[in-house]
RNA sequence: GGCCCAUUGGUCAAGAGGUUAAGACGCGACCCUCUCAAGGUCGAAUCAUGGGUUCGAUUCCCGUAUGGGUCACCA
């Protein structure tokens, strides 16, 4: 560079920013490089505010907190305003709270709306202006930046005629009309005060391959960026772009994690790296996840799916723990056999590994999380089945809050069926949200409403071919069996009984024999004790019949039975 | 359309140049059964495609197809 082209160069980095007397220099010395063990990552979460914490970026979270945490490092989180047109309020606010719930909070940035800690702030990125500035004035000087007074309207003139002839379009070597300029005309119409954005000046072909190593997909090859891309927006603010670059730089971050959807930028960003002679940090592309939509597979829709919220999993009441689970599935398929030799451990013993990541999107499979979520309240103890419940319905299901609320211990109880100490645990909750359909038949109000609404359940009993039941048959059926209902009965003598019943009405007391001979009797054992079981709980599947009939007491039992075959 | 990434059962996937190609979810059957569950056992089901390289390829290379992503003064 010549001296006199460099003297103009510095000339026009004043003239646009006169007000900014820092140098990169100072950046270096006002965020020194951390002090940190070997080996400990610091990554970040970067989310821009424009609404709630989605699914995808709570893997990339997940991912990031625990390489941070097993690196021995930082996890921080900075928020991304710089495009205020697509800012929606309270979203820090939400996102942070979403992210507490997944017990993900971060150390450093960001913790709360409003609230950040840390050396390396501010977090916000419209707090940072002067530091971009700073930045954008050092290329400037140094020839790699310069202003262009492009309008909208020229730029999308351009781009079309671009595609119409074929040409890979963009703002870069002769259609970057801006960047050929001289500067004394720059100069000059910056001084006119016309309005402009300060473009990177570009020193790539994409006709050249560049490459970088990925840390989850291992070497991949680009072509090299030539685009002259936006750095400090007509408002001032910069890009997202250039704001990556300076702050992960100066935030000292080792680990970019980020969705796969960002790979087609990284030349960009390894470009400006290059020019501000930064170092680069580690990239981790992650997979995305996808949904099935008709035949095929794609990313994860904000506006579509309800599962891109993280909040769909908040209020279905999947025990967050299972939702984490499920992701570190993802992340790491192993884990699942880790997980089977290791069911008590906590799941942060797991280490993961980055390269044993898959590099093709998964498809949220909620058969899975299910199954990993039932598995997990499987383990749960009553009290704490209790206290979740309560803890979830008191924000999600207020009339449920109420209910449970009435007498405590009697909810304890019910949790409790088939649990505590029990040899085979029930594993019939997959979420908090099936708790009314599971349990409604403990509360007299929601049996009434069941039955009002429902009808009994005898009449898809009836339906089925194999049985021979009609309304006489079950009338007799819960008829005998009330007037030898006996309250004190041990499970046994209780069993037993029924059993005799059973015999006697016809209907076969063993399984086995009742598969060979169906045609010998009314129906089986199982059959009757259903009759029963409907006419006390209105449902199908419940827990041990003969703890539930303990739990309601006889009085109610009778009622019920009663009512049954009134409505016969 | 250019560029990028991907492709092992319905889903998540392990895997290595020669394997009976793990495991999990789901599905089915059977067993157990003192109801409903749970549990146990077994089973069906996969290397997208064409060409190389090789004694041998699902595994390596190239093409094709398919899917996804990306091409803004959005992030």
């Amino acid at each position: 560079m010549d001296k006199e082209y460099e003297k103009k160069c510095y000339e026009l980095a004043y003239l646009i920013f006169p007000d900014i007397h820092e140098t990169v220099e100072d950046l270096e010395i006002r965020y020194p490089e951390r002090n940190l063990p070997e080996g400990a990552a610091v990554t970040r979460f970067a989310p821009s505010p424009t609404g709630f914490l989605h699914t995808g970026a709570l893997f990339t979270s997940l991912v990031d907190k625990k390489i941070a945490s097993q690196t021995g490092g930082v996890f921080f989180l900075r928020i991304e305003d710089t495009d205020q047109k697509r800012e929606v309020k309270g979203s820090v606010e939400l996102f942070t709270k979403e992210l507490k719930d997944f017990d993900l909070v971060p150390q450093e940035g960001v913790i709360a709306e409003g609230k950040e800690v840390g050396d390396y702030g501010p977090y916000t990125q419209s707090k940072r202006e002067d530091i971009y500035k700073i930045c954008a004035k050092h290329l400037i000087e140094k020839g790699l930046a310069y202003p262009c007074f492009c309008t909208p309207e020229m730029l999308e003139k351009s781009h079309e005629a671009q595609t119409a002839n074929k040409v890979v379009p963009g703002y870069y070597g002769i259609y970057a009309k801006c960047r050929n300029i001289s500067i004394d005309e720059s100069i000059e119409r910056v001084k006119n005060g016309e309005k402009f954005v300060i473009r990177f000046r570009s020193m790539g072909s994409h006709l050249k391959k560049i490459s970088f190593m990925d840390a989850a997909r291992g070497k991949i090859e680009i072509a090299e960026n030539d685009q002259d891309v936006v750095l400090i927006k007509s408002d001032g603010l910069p890009t997202y772009h250039f704001a990556h670059v300076v702050d992960d730089h100066f935030m000292r971050t080792t680990h970019v994690v980020r969705g796969e959807e960002w790979i087609p930028s990284t030349p960009i960003h390894l470009d400006l790296f290059n020019a501000m002679g930064f170092v680069t940090p580690i990239y981790v592309h992650v997979p995305l996840i996808l949904v099935k939509d008709g035949n095929s597979k794609r990313k994860l829709s904000k506006r579509k799916d309800k599962e891109a919220a993280v909040a769909y999993f908040l209020k279905a009441g999947y025990p967050t723990e299972a939702v984490l689970e499920y992701l570190y599935t993802l992340i790491n398929s192993d884990y699942e056999i880790w997980r089977k030799k290791n069911k008590t451990l906590p799941r942060d013993e797991f280490d993961i590994k980055l390269n044993r990541m898959s590099s093709s999107g998964s498809l949220l499979d909620m058969m899975k999380l299910n199954d990993i979520s039932r598995e997990l309240i499987s383990k749960m103890s009553s009290q704490e089945v209790l206290d979740r419940i309560l803890a979830w319905s008191k924000i999600y299901d207020e009339p449920l809050y109420q209910i449970l609320n009435r007498d405590l211990e009697y909810s304890l109880k019910i949790f409790g069926l088939e649990r505590d100490h029990a040899t085979k645990i029930r594993k019939d909750i997959i979420k908090w949200e099936d708790i009314q359909e599971n349990f409604f038949y403990f509360f007299d109000d929601l049996y009434q409403e069941s039955i009002q609404n429902e009808g009994y359940q005898f009449d898809c009993l009836r339906q089925e071919e194999r049985m021979k039941l009609n309304c006489d048959v079950v009338r007799d059926v819960l008829e005998k069996y009330l007037a030898i209902y006996d309250e004190n009965a041990d499970k046994e003598t209780w069993f037993a009984d029924l059993k005799k019943l059973a015999a006697s009405l016809s209907f076969c007391t063993d399984m086995k024999f009742y598969k060979q001979n169906r045609d010998k009797y009314i129906g089986s054992i199982s059959d009757f004790a259903t009759m029963i079981r409907v006419a006390v709980t209105n449902k199908k599947n419940t827990p041990d019949i003969y703890s539930i009939m303990q739990l309601l007491g006889k009085d109610r039992v009778v009622s019920r039975m009663k009512e049954a075959i009134n409505h016969l």
